[in-house]
DNA sequence: TCTTAATATGTGAAATTTAACATATGTGTA
DNA sequence: TACACATATGTTAAATTTCACATATTAAGA
């Protein structure tokens, strides 16, 4: 994993928001992570679909939905770059966390 | 420190490894980073400002030349965050760090 | 098999970032 | 004051990234 192409990863709003949210929340599935970040579909699944392609998520298809979490295989040092910024960043994300974890209690939820 | 503008300046090669070489020996002057890192005077000016600004970096001339240094009012997170790519990373600029510390240590270096 | 829902991707335009060259600023010294 | 050296910045073109819309793919259910 090069540090440079880690960190490019990170630099967008919405990767480094989902990155935050599943790293909080273990995983989550596209239309979660849509709808807490009130996001429209391609968008949201383009940046995941970079955060994969680098390694940094893996993606598991289940029936029609795709849930995203953290690689196991991230290097411990980018895996704790990710936590490290989660843990100190409330103001950052808090709102949509809060959301992403109503919807994945809810049972009107998408999946 | 927005955490997605603090990854931002993260997320360049010049800005990344100078950042990287500034935390395993406290400090570096321009002459010195342009050296060690092969870059031109305006890049690498121009892309240490940008850390500057951003908070990252504190410049401290002395006479001709400036040297620059971690903030030290940085955000705890966000220095853990450089350390520890600092710590893991050594393929990526290690061969830069020597050179930095062999120019560091010359009496024929520019300062 | 047809339809619907969820997700992914092709593509070109818009926005942002980086680079490159010229030039300006600040400092020490003759 | 004049000059040389180190560093900073103005400016425009090139490169890269992001967005937005359309369309493709995959799976479940009628």
């Amino acid at each position: 994993m090069n540090p440079c192409t880690f960190f490019k990863c990170l630099a967008d709003d919405t990767r480094l928001k989902s990155l935050l949210l599943i790293a909080k929340t273990e995983e989550a599935c596209v239309c979660d992570l849509m709808e807490a970040l009130q996001l429209d579909q391609p968008k949201t699944s383009r940046h995941l679909a970079q955060l994969r392609k680098c390694g940094i998520l893996l993606d598991e298809r289940r029936g029609k939905w795709v849930f995203y979490k953290l690689h196991p295989e991230l290097p411990q040092w980018a895996q704790d770059v990710i936590i490290n910024a989660a843990e100190h960043n409330d103001d950052y994300f808090s709102a949509a966390l809060h959301q992403l974890i109503a919807s994945q209690s809810s049972s009107i939820s998408c999946c």
